[in-house]
RNA sequence: GGCGCGGUACCCAAGUGGUAAGGGAGAGGUCUGCAAAACCUUUAUGCGCCGGUUCGAUCCCGGCCCGCGCCUCCA
């Protein structure tokens, strides 16, 4: 089944298929725009990456195979400050957080692309591509020794972000640093060194790339110069990728990319998250208040890309509860003693839920909607398993295949029914304990090193034993005290299963 | 000012020209040593307001009100 995915530049939901020919190999060659890493990355970042974790996911549940490629810009003015003003190299300002980045990635369970790009690996690259521009003429070089993007030479600018620029009024002087340019709104592609600047030495001039220019050279160079797909958030539309569409295509005379995502910003509390509004979050911040990374994870896709998503605690709290839900049932049924034999009713059910939920993902992306099925199954299959030994309507043997099958297809694109949620949070509390930010910490978060899961199994099976010899006392003893540490029981036909708050 | 998006039950949130998915929360019940889980019942004659088109509109059109985003660094 192909999947339907809205187009930035054409305006209207496109068929998103990999177009062979253009470059090697079957798969869907998509770009997607990765972090600056400045500082950690917040939940607006990750509502971004993990929706393009979605589309993703979704492109390989349906069998399309993808070549998926990340920039991580390091390189740019705040990081040359931040460096400058700390007194280390780019390199030694950058490390930590692109270290964080991709750690945060893996506790959102984010699939990582098949190849990262980092600017500063692709200087030569980036050079090539401004002296192509030059020979063209659309790039042009300042006396201070910087290069600008001439608009001038590109007509189509503005078709991504449908903007009319005809009337644009040419000569305002709106950057003191850049008062030569040609025309205002000219961009710039390499930066001339300052004094004390992190720069290279290169046949354009020492200096270093301006910020649009990487994405052109990388993803040209890794993907083509025309791909199928290139992501980002909703931001990005203009200037940036306006821009790279601009460099990009005065030189090869071949569009970037034939689709474009644009992810919708979220909103926390109703309001755009800025520190200046006191609602700005790292996905640290909420791993140490005690929020499980599926939970966040689940939050954050369960809106569509497209929507506005107003980001609350509220939702955190809903989605643990929903993830525990499912994780319940999956654990139930797979332990669950079954008679052999099938029942048609719920063959139908899962092969129906199936299919309603690959529909809606494939339209546009619509997680909201193919959630719904699923719940529906578990309600379902869960009543099912209530049922009497004798009742015909029970869940049998060969029922649990299908159901677990319909799970997985779930899993393959939402990946919340797999618990790491206390590995995650534990290496959030480390780092919290590296850089002395113990402060915020969550009682609950603190409690994960006293109860590991070898400890609480020991005592889950102490209980047990206690309950056995009708030694309840015991047996809620042991309960209460892994009640307080966050810990929950919960017996059933099937053993006990316990669970982290 | 220009461009765009949204207003659906207590909360979050899909959706369709034919009579309102799903999740969370609340209340009552079943089950259970107790609890939890699970299941059942229950919470929108109603989808911002006013007109229009239609046999019929929450969904289409027009107007209005309210909220939000982008247009500058930003995912």
């Amino acid at each position: 089944m192909p999947l339907r995915l809205f187009n930035t530049l054409t305006g209207q939901i496109d068929t998103l298929v990999p177009q062979p020919g253009l470059a090697p190999g079957p798969a869907l060659r998509m770009y997607a725009c990765g972090p600056t890493v400045y500082d950690y990355g917040h939940i607006g970042n990750f509502r971004t990456f993990l929706q393009i974790d979605v589309l993703r996911r979704t492109l390989l549940l349906l069998g399309i195979p993808v070549r998926h490629v990340m920039n991580i810009t390091d390189v740019d003015d705040k990081i040359i400050h931040n460096a400058q003003a700390a007194g280390i190299s780019i390199g030694q300002y950058t490390a930590p957080f692109e270290r964080a980045f991709l750690e945060d990635l893996d506790a959102l369970r984010v699939q990582h692309p098949e190849q990262l790009a980092r600017a500063t690996e692709h200087i030569d690259r980036m050079v090539q591509l401004v002296q192509q521009l030059a020979q063209v003429g659309a790039a042009y070089q300042t006396e201070d020794g910087s290069w600008y993007f001439r608009l001038a030479s590109f007509p189509a600018y503005g078709q991504l972000s449908k903007k009319d620029f005809a009337g644009m009024e040419d000569g305002a002087r709106v950057d003191v640093d850049e008062y030569e340019k040609d025309s205002a709104r000219d961009f710039a592609l390499w930066k001339a060194a300052k004094p004390g600047e992190t720069s290279w030495d290169t046949p354009i001039g020492r200096g270093r790339p301006g910020w649009h220019i990487e994405c052109s050279a990388m993803s040209m160079e890794y993907l083509g110069d025309t791909f199928d797909l290139h992501a980002g958030g909703e931001d990005l539309i203009f200037p940036h990728h306006e821009n790279e569409i601009a460099q990009s295509e005065s030189v090869t005379h071949k569009p970037l990319a034939r689709h474009w995502m644009h992810v919708r910003f979220l909103l926390v509390d109703g309001r755009k998250m800025s520190k200046s509004e006191g609602n700005f979050y790292t996905l640290r911040d909420l791993l140490l208040k005690g929020y499980k990374a599926s939970a966040i994870r689940l939050a954050l896709i369960s809106v569509p890309y497209r929507h506005q998503h107003n980001f609350t605690f509220d939702g955190l709290v809903e989605a643990t509860a929903a993830i525990e839900r499912l994780r319940t049932f999956h654990q139930r049924l797979t332990q669950a003693t079954l008679a052999p034999g099938s029942n048609p009713d719920l063959q139908a059910a899962a092969a129906q839920a199936h299919q309603t939920y690959i529909d809606a993902l494939s339209n546009d992306l619509n997680t909201a909607e193919a959630r719904a099925p699923i719940f529906d199954l578990v309600r379902a299959a869960n009543t099912a398993l209530d049922r009497a030994n004798t009742d015909p309507a029970r869940l049998l043997a060969d029922d649990r295949a299908p159901i677990l099958a319909v799970l997985a297809a779930f899993d393959a694109v939402f990946d919340v029914l797999t618990d790491t949620d206390a590995d995650a949070t534990r290496r959030a509390l480390a780092w919290a304990r590296e850089t002395s930010r113990l402060d915020d910490v969550a009682p609950s978060v603190l409690a994960l090193d006293a109860f590991t899961d070898q400890a609480i199994d020991a005592l889950v099976a102490e209980r047990t034993q206690a309950k056995r010899q009708r030694n309840f006392a015991r047996a809620d003893q042991i309960r209460n005290q892994l009640a307080e540490n966050g810990v929950l029981i919960e017996d059933s036909k099937d053993g006990v299963r316990w669970k982290r708050k």
